[in-house]
DNA sequence: AAGACGAAAGTGGTTGA
DNA sequence: TCAACAACTTTCGTCTT
């Protein structure tokens, strides 16, 4: 992570290289969209603008608690009572009992339901899939509120919560232009890319929601970061893809087909030499799948401009 | 021996009647 | 609802470096 000032502008990520950087405007963060690195901007402190001497104008001058958040089940705003035995001596009997009671009726009410409960277990496994495949707080925040949606709609009743839980974590990358592959997401909850993908296309259908397809260009920084290339390759790789398009090559393709094999075919002629196997392992498609694709790039667009 | 190649059969999704 | 279809995968034998 590095913090950056304010007037400073970034449009390239200091670790990799990369040009394609995510801007999250909760947070104030950018962060790379093909290696995760973060850059904070120094802005706006989050804690109080004020201080406080004592304890008195403390209390006084206290707000009113954390900032909202999607990833906890009630928002983070619901209070609790605690259980710590502090200032009983001055009960009655009678109060006593009926602080007991209060105290377990507060606790029963907050995850009694069964939407609740399914909730906070199933955010807690959303937060779990972010933080495996290295996804910015932006994405996580947009995958609970997909997930509530989810649930509001019951798509989760009868299907499984995890699946659920991966499929709102992918349609969120989607949304916000970040780039994870299906398989990734169905490996981070040892989940099959099959009903990762079921769970996907139900909510997106029943959600009725616009799912973008992700930029191909963005599928090209990520494997060429991966795969330890610079930024050479990327540049080659996409001049590549913008001739593929031009010629209609990409039409009916899958992007991450085109962009593996773009980035293999930049790979070879600037001679770093990466083994179809590699960039497939990366991509997580077939070699064949490469060589299909490389093989219609080569009879479309002469490579010899390239050299 | 590793990498690349390509044929053939299989899989799961989409489309249109 | 079902068959046709395109894209992609899996598998495997063969060729090339």
């Amino acid at each position: 992570m590095r913090k950056i000032a304010m007037d400073e502008t970034i449009s390239r990520c200091p670790e990799c290289g990369s040009v394609n950087l995510l801007f999250d405007k909760r947070s104030g963060e950018i962060s790379c969209v093909g290696c995760g690195y973060v850059i904070v901007p120094v802005m706006a402190d989050a804690g109080p603008e004020w201080r406080a001497f004592d304890g008195e104008k403390e209390d006084d001058r206290s707000r009113s608690g954390a900032p909202i958040t999607m990833k906890m089940h009630d928002k983070g705003l619901s209070t609790k009572i605690s259980w710590r035995r502090r200032g009983r001596g001055e009960m009655t009997k009678a109060q006593l009992e009926k602080l007991s009671n209060l105290k377990k009726w507060d606790r029963r009410t907050q995850v009694a339901n069964s939407n609740e409960r399914n909730l906070t277990r199933a955010l807690s496994e959303l937060n779990s899939i972010c933080s495996t495949l290295a996804i910015p707080d932006a994405v996580s925040e947009t995958a609970s509120v997909l997930y509530r949606k989810a649930l509001k709609n019951k798509l989760v009743r009868g299907r499984s919560l995890r699946g659920m839980a991966a499929a709102t974590v992918y349609l969120a990358c989607k949304q916000c232009g970040v780039v994870r592959l299906l398989p990734e997401v169905a490996r981070a909850t040892n989940m099959t890319k099959k009903e990762v993908g079921r769970c996907y296309r139900l909510v997106v259908e029943v959600l009725s929601l616009r799912t973008p397809a992700i930029d191909t260009r963005l599928y090209v920084s990520r494997f060429v970061n991966n795969l330890n290339l610079k930024g050479d390759v990327e540049t080659l790789a996409l001049e590549i893809l913008e001739n593929a398009k031009a010629v209609g090559l990409t039409s009916g393709r899958g992007p991450i087909g085109m962009a593996a094999a773009a980035t293999y075919l930049a790979s070879i002629l600037l001679n770093y030499r990466k083994t179809q196997h590699e960039v497939a392992e990366i991509a997580k498609v077939t070699e064949v799948t490469i060589r299909n694709r490389y093989k219609e790039m080569l009879e479309r667009i002469g490579m010899d401009v390239y050299i």
